[in-house]
DNA sequence: ATTCTTGCAAAGCCTTTGCAACTGC
DNA sequence: GCAGTTGCAAAGGCTTTGCAAGAAT
């Protein structure tokens, strides 16, 4: 359903932990690091996949760990804190994807399956930059998603498919 | 808080609320155009502005028209899918802005006031379309957002400043 | 020991929906 | 008069939160 993986070797989970604790102990009160956390983070980093909190939820119960949606949920929000993940609007869902070791990119997003297809555009920058000179703003980050069809359901034309996933 | 808007002529109200009634009478079974859609239309369309639909609600309460959620929820449903009004996400916020006559265009949002400035990218479409190719993706729209600090909240340094807009 | 984290259930927020009364065509 | 629209209140998703019990430092 969703993915799309520029093609770069994966982060190791226990950088990812590793980094997790250093944000961690960096915060003005410290904050704890626990077997959930580490739960979470080995599953989320050990694939490259968009994944929203429910699916995230199910995944985990399914992997027989225990861990309730408050705890993802909570965990999740550290995680974007920390720079681990990114939050993700694509279309009508949220979704999280890698942030820590990958690169800034943009997204197609098929409005019939949900697939998602990452692409990187470095001039992208250099087109909005001169907008924010004029105006004084200063931008911090951005977010290009381009929504259609993609190849598979344009083939198999199937119009009663659900298209709410968007 | 929210606006932003290019330098074009605003469609009249009447204009829209014709367009409307096309829109309505053009459906497999017709739809009926009622008082509440009229002021609704009227009310949106004499100004050029981003809104949520909470926000509207409460501006036609000020102004007197007495109109439930439901029927705000459900008309707003309606103007977007007459093309009227195109539902944008912005940050975390789900807004409402022209889309009937007026151009495509990409935002500058500042994630501490929550304004919204409008700017046109021209050159953006042909950026992506080679990727699309590659890929047998077929575009229908894209959404370009730009989030940081407008030039107003920059000077005036208010780190204390409410950032849950967005 | 202290203080943060967890799980649960409840509450919040925004949006949709079922139903009876109403109204456009 | 039929069928779509409205208002109300209730229900739906998804996410956050209060609290008591448990765990990390």
């Amino acid at each position: 359903m969703t993915e799309g993986i520029l093609q770069r070797p994966l982060e190791p989970p226990e950088n990812a932990v590793q980094r997790f604790r250093e944000y961690l102990a960096s915060r003005p009160k410290p904050l704890r690091f626990t077997e959930a956390q580490r739960q979470m983070i080995h599953f989320i980093f050990s694939r490259h996949n968009h994944f929203d909190a429910e699916q995230l939820c199910s995944e985990l119960d399914r992997a027989q760990l225990n861990i309730s949606r408050a705890t993802v949920y909570r965990t999740l929000n550290k995680l974007v804190s920390a720079g681990l993940l990114r939050r993700v609007q694509l279309g009508n869902r949220v979704l999280y994807e890698h942030d820590y070791g990958y690169p800034q990119h943009e997204h197609l997003v098929c409005d019939h399956c949900g697939k998602v297809i990452e692409f990187e555009a470095p001039q992208l920058e250099a087109m909005y930059e001169e907008v924010c000179r004029q105006y004084g703003f200063q931008p911090s980050r951005h977010s290009l998603v381009v929504r259609g069809i993609c190849l598979e359901c344009v083939r198999s034309r199937s119009p009663r498919r659900r298209l709410d996933w968007i």
